[in-house]
RNA sequence: GCAGUGCUCA
């Protein structure tokens, strides 16, 4: 079961359900053995292509066919409602799952919990986190990356910032980057971008290693409350510790270079991106189709339109 | 022994 259930989920992961399936019947049939990781795949698989029916399908049939639904396959139907915005959807199967006899976990309540927050829903908020603390789970980085993100996407920056500072100044809260790097965000839109980028300086001797992320937040910070120039010296002359900009740093600063129609930064950082063997993608070519517009170069965008029509998203 | 969560670029 264990060699075969690597194939289902290799199948299932990269779009190729009905092949899954087709395979899993292939095993029921020879009678050779599956297990709840099994079906858990094809859930995963038809919830990924969005092909709900057959999803839900498999849920309702695998406890009757041996292979009692546990809290992983709940959450992973979970987590592709939430994806897809159906939250009265998840909040009803998260009842459900309690009803059944399977308890979520923190996983599940964190990943119900950040699409509450995404969708501003504060009543029910405030409901799931008393409902983890009645369970007794305490709030781990990801509960609060859940909550302050979904502040941050409301605009609530001075909430976020707060709740935020709570949290690393207690004595007793997991604290990684990822909170951290909300916490950098929230002083980029203040405009602090020199506060962050000193903080992420000391983090070290916090013990937590800043991630690429970090820096690309604080980046975006520059380019928008600075200029380009400051933000191509942070680019190429700031430590990042042992991290190097990506292909998202990249984009970055492109993005900004596009926005206001500056030529010759586009070029430059083109050309060493292509140096650099870093290709372009979608977001790149995205943000190269709003500079052409903006400079009036309309020939130029379609030509790349066209090109991403036929060879795909990622330009060359 | 095999499966599920957060933070950056349009």
């Amino acid at each position: 079961a264990y060699f075969h259930n690597k194939i289902l989920w290799a199948l299932c992961k990269s779009g190729q359900s009905y092949n899954a399936l087709a395979f899993f019947c292939y095993l029921k049939k020879k009678g050779i053995v599956y297990n709840v990781y099994s079906y858990t795949a094809l859930v995963y698989g038809f919830c990924l292509e969005k092909i709900w029916g057959e999803a839900f399908y498999c849920l309702s049939v695998m406890g009757t066919d041996g292979c009692n639904p546990n809290v992983i396959t709940y959450t992973v139907i979970l987590k592709f409602l939430c994806d897809d915005g159906k939250i009265q959807e998840a909040l009803g199967l998260l009842e459900k799952m309690e009803k059944e006899g399977c308890d979520p976990d923190l996983v599940t309540f964190n990943i119900v919990l950040r699409e509450l927050c995404h969708q501003n829903m504060v009543v029910e908020m405030g409901e799931l986190l008393e409902l983890i603390d009645r369970k007794g789970f305490a709030p781990d980085p990801f509960t609060n990356t859940a909550w302050a993100g979904g502040l941050l996407k409301m605009g609530k920056v001075e909430t976020a910032k707060r709740f935020l500072l709570n949290i690393i100044m207690s004595r007793d809260c997991v604290i990684d980057a990822a909170v951290y790097n909300i916490y950098f965000h929230t002083l980029c839109c203040e405009h602090k971008s020199e506060e962050a980028l000193s903080l992420v300086n000391s983090l070290m001797k916090v013990g937590i290693k800043p991630n690429n992320i970090s820096y690309n937040t604080i980046l975006k910070g520059i380019c928008e409350e600075k200029n380009i120039d400051e933000a191509l010296e942070f680019f190429d002359r700031s430590r990042w510790g042992t991290n190097t900009p990506d292909l998202v740093s990249f984009n970055t600063i492109l993005s900004a270079a596009c926005k206001e129609g500056n030529t010759s930064v586009v070029r430059k950082l083109l050309c060493r991106m292509e140096y650099e063997g870093f290709k372009l993608n979608v977001v790149s070519a995205t943000c190269l189709i709003h500079y052409f517009c903006k400079v009036g170069k309309i020939p130029e965008c379609l030509k790349l339109l066209e090109s991403m029509m036929t060879n795909g998203p990622n330009p060359n």
